[in-house]
Order: structure tokens, then C-alpha cells, then sequence
DNA sequence: CGGACAGTTGAATGAATTCAACAATCGTGG
DNA sequence: CCACGATTGTTGAATTCATTCAACTGTCCG
């Protein structure tokens, strides 16, 4: 295997990025896949800088900010979103543990956007500039941050098609089994869920009204589909919801 | 200066990506902003596998292909988009001479989206995996792909606020003034122009019908906005046509 | 020249929003 | 520990913006 193929393509027999709590702080996304041998390891965790804690509604980073760390998130959940001149605000992602943020601040050295904590989170900040002189000794490391911008713009590709081209009902029927595979591929349950956003950052992300997103919830609850009941919800008929999104006949 | 600044960090002096068309074959994104010497210079000219002309809606790369190439356009344009597996379409971007296309196929080895030329095109082909072995050898080079993706997140960020916040008229005035900004960053006239692209897919990237463009197109002429033609465009009122973007009383 | 495609316009419909009122829940300080 | 205000969620009614369907024109390309 060539040089390039390491660096490029995903190295031979390296899975996918499995949900395992990494010891070196939990930035899985980062470090998990590589196969590192211990020396790399220790180097790659000489980079982080320290733990912190943030409360709910607490904001991580904002947009116009010095681009210094990376965020690996340890627990709990943060939003990120990006904001016009005029204040309309659009919430790109909800982000959970395991997921790194931040590195799309590197074509400027400014963050891009915002990322607030959904409720107490706790994340591992990650030096920048150590980062990057990593990056350039450990070839997997540079290898997986690229892998890491190009999934992020896979993922906003899959938001833009559903901004663009769902109704409502599809736009909530594909975002609640979104987050079902999301939580099966970390082992939770992936059909009893509680959400830790409100229903007004689920309209904003999907792009239609708080108010939408009530009504057709409680639709899809006297439908049966699901059980939902404030935050908590339980899918009841995967198998409907996924006809729903894809706005099929069989409904 | 650090290693880490010169990898993650614009490195000093060194301007934005100026619209000046690169002997190497039109890859300015890539190798303009650098400041290669000559040795590296010819090396990252002896990626680019050949020069190709694709016509009128002929593909680039398809979804689920192997990725192999990275496009840069030398003249022409192109739309790319991404699909569901239920058929809906949503076109992401339109891309004209000077930009790289392909990087996001990174992650997976495989391009996630559609490329397909609005027009007549003519692109350099680069090979994915030796350009991936001059990025390890030069740093600037790895620095420069890393910046393009992060770009791109950020344009994508632009359009899911596009999506997600505006209204029809939002959308349109905001898109042509987008479009008037990339010609004016190219040396192009500002104010006047040929859009490639169809009012069909004008509706579609914007998340709006076809008949809701020609419409509001069309209002937007006979308030003396903007004189347009068919395909030419003509911007009259900046001014205002901002104040509708973004939806200002000063309309 | 003719067919297909691209663009335009009108009328009717509909999906989602806005505005409003209210209920339930949370969290904070007394 | 309770009470209170603030936040979050729910529901109804009226409205609006955009879509759909349809007909028609103009233009491009073989």
C-alpha cells in the first residue's frame, strides 16, 4: 500500500468510527481509528489542553472567534448554528458525545459559527496549532481531520436536501429517525429517546415553525407512530415513519 | 512562525485565493495562495492527469463512484447535487472556473454528490491519491485542501440559512447578489451577467418552484430592479435589491 | 422545419405561518 | 419547600405565501 492510499483512503482493516468512550479524553472521532502505537497515542494526548464543563445555554464558541481549539464533546449535547447580518439564525447541527467541532474554522482561523450547550456538557478543548503539528507528524491524524471536514459536508448535504425538498411532516419524520440511527450506532436505545432540544430549535434546524412541529407531532402520536410526551419520545412504527419521510404511497 | 502555524494557520503575507488564472492549469484554489518554489511547483504539476472538455449536461462524477479525480474547472461551470433515495434532487452548488471539485469524497473514497456541467466545461483532472502524497510532502498543499473543505462547509452553512430562514424573494435577491459578488471576485462585471443556469434549477437550489423564480424574477424587473432576459441579468439597484434580502424596511 | 425544452403567466388550491390565548413545566429565590 | 415568574409546549383561527395545474409562447437544436 502506497503512501497515498494512507493518506487518502481509509486505511486496510481501520472500521468505521465505533462508539467507544476513548480513554484519551473521549475524542474518539479523532484518535479511535487510527491504530496508533503508544508513542503517537501519548503525543496525540499531549494536545489537550484541559476538560471543562459547560452549563445549559452556555456558548462554547461564537462566530468571529480566534480559532484555538477544537471541541471533542464528552457528554451532552451542543447545538451549533450560524447567524445573518439582518439576525436570522439557523441552527446547522445538534451534536452529541463522541463528535468533534470546530475545525471548519480553519479556512479562516475565525469559527464560522455558533455552538451552545443544549444542557451540561462536557467537552475536551483541544489545542489548535498542536493539533495541526500532530497532524503533520502522525499522517493518519491529518488523515482522519479531513475525513472529519468531508463527513461534516456530507452531513449539511443531507440537511440542504431536506431543507429543500421536504414538507414539514417528511422534514420531522426523517429527523426523528435521524437521531434514531444516531443513537443506535452509539448503543442507546434507538426507539426510546429523550430530546434534549426544544420544539423551537427542532422548527429552526428544519426550517419550518415551532408551532408546525407541535402539530405534527401530536399528528404523528394520534396516529400512533410515536409516543410523545413533552421531551420523551418512543418511535412506535419505524417502519411507517420511514414511508412518511420518503413520502411513500404505502403510509 | 511555528510548524503548527505554518499547517494551520493562513500563513503570513499570503492574500486570499485572488481570482488570477494559474499556469498550472487553472488550479488556483490549490497552488496560487502558496507560494511554491519551482521544484515544488513542478511537482504538484505532475498530478494533474489530463485536461478534459465535458459538454452540456454531461456528468462529471456520479454519487457512489469511486473516487479518483479531483476537478478543478478552468472555464464553464458546473452543478452539483445530492439525491435521496426516493428521487428528490437538491442541487448544492454552482461552481465556474477556479474551483475544486471532488474533495468531499475524502471521507468515504466514494463522491457523495453529482457533478454535471451547466455548459460546455473544460476541467483538470487531478489524481486523487498522488495529490494526496505531494499534500503529505508539502505542507502548504495539505494546509490548502484542508482550507478548501473548510470553505466549503462554510458555503454550505450560507445556504442552509438560505434555506432554512428566507422567503422567496429573500432567497432570489440574495442569490443574484451572491452571484454578482463571485463575478465581481473574478474580474467579471458585477452587474451584469449570463446565468448558466436554468430557472428550474435556480428553483430548485433556492428550495422554490420554478414558476415562484420567473415570478418574482419578473417583479423584480418591472420595479426596475433588475433588467432581465431570459438568461441575462442585469443588476440595476444593489442597493436595494440588499434591503430585499434582507428584508429591510428600506425597501 | 419541427419537436423538445425553457420560460412565462393565470387561477385555484393548499400547506404552513402568524397571531393569539392558554396550559404545563422548570427553576430560582424567598 | 413552596410560590412565583419565565420558559416551553400546545391548540385554534385567520391569513398568506408559495405551489400546483394548466395553457401558452418563445427559443434552441437536430
Amino acid at each position: 500500500m502506497s503512501a497515498a492510499v494512507q493518506t487518502f483512503n481509509r486505511p486496510a482493516g481501520q472500521g468505521t468510527c465505533e462508539p467507544i468512550a476513548c480513554t484519551h479524553c473521549g475524542v474518539y472521532q479523532l484518535c479511535l481509528p487510527l491504530g496508533l502505537d503508544g508513542t503517537d497515542m501519548a503525543l496525540l494526548d499531549s494536545v489537550v489542553r484541559r476538560k471543562e464543563v459547560y452549563k445549559r445555554g452556555a456558548v462554547l464558541f461564537g462566530p468571529g472567534e480566534r480559532f484555538d481549539y477544537v471541541y471533542a464533546i464528552r457528554s451532552g449535547s451542543v447545538k451549533t448554528s450560524v447567524s445573518s447580518d439582518d439576525g436570522r439564525v439557523q441552527i446547522t447541527g445538534f451534536h452529541i458525545a463522541g463528535e468533534l467541532l470546530g475545525l471548519s474554522a480553519l479556512a479562516s482561523g475565525h469559527y464560522s459559527c455558533e455552538a451552545r450547550a443544549l444542557e451540561t456538557v462536557s467537552v475536551c478543548k483541544v489545542e489548535a496549532e498542536r493539533l495541526g503539528e500532530i497532524a503533520r507528524k502522525i499522517p493518519s491524524v491529518q488523515y482522519q481531520m479531513l475525513r472529519i471536514m468531508s463527513g461534516q459536508i456530507r452531513q449539511d448535504e443531507q440537511l440542504m436536501l431536506l431543507l429543500g425538498t421536504r414538507r414539514a411532516e417528511e422534514k420531522l419524520a426523517a429527523y426523528l429517525l435521524g437521531l434514531s440511527q444516531r443513537f443506535a450506532s452509539r448503543n442507546y436505545s434507538p426507539t426510546q429517546f429523550r430530546l434534549s432540544m426544544s420544539r423551537k430549535d427542532i422548527g429552526n434546524y428544519l426550517g419550518i415553525a415551532e408551532e408546525t412541529v407541535c402539530r405534527i407531532l401530536t399528528r404523528f402520536h394520534e396516529d400512533g407512530l410515536i409516543t410523545a410526551e413533552r421531551r420523551m419520545v418512543r418511535l412506535n412504527d419505524i417502519r411507517r415513519l420511514h414511508a412518511l419521510a420518503r413520502n411513500d404511497a404505502a403510509a
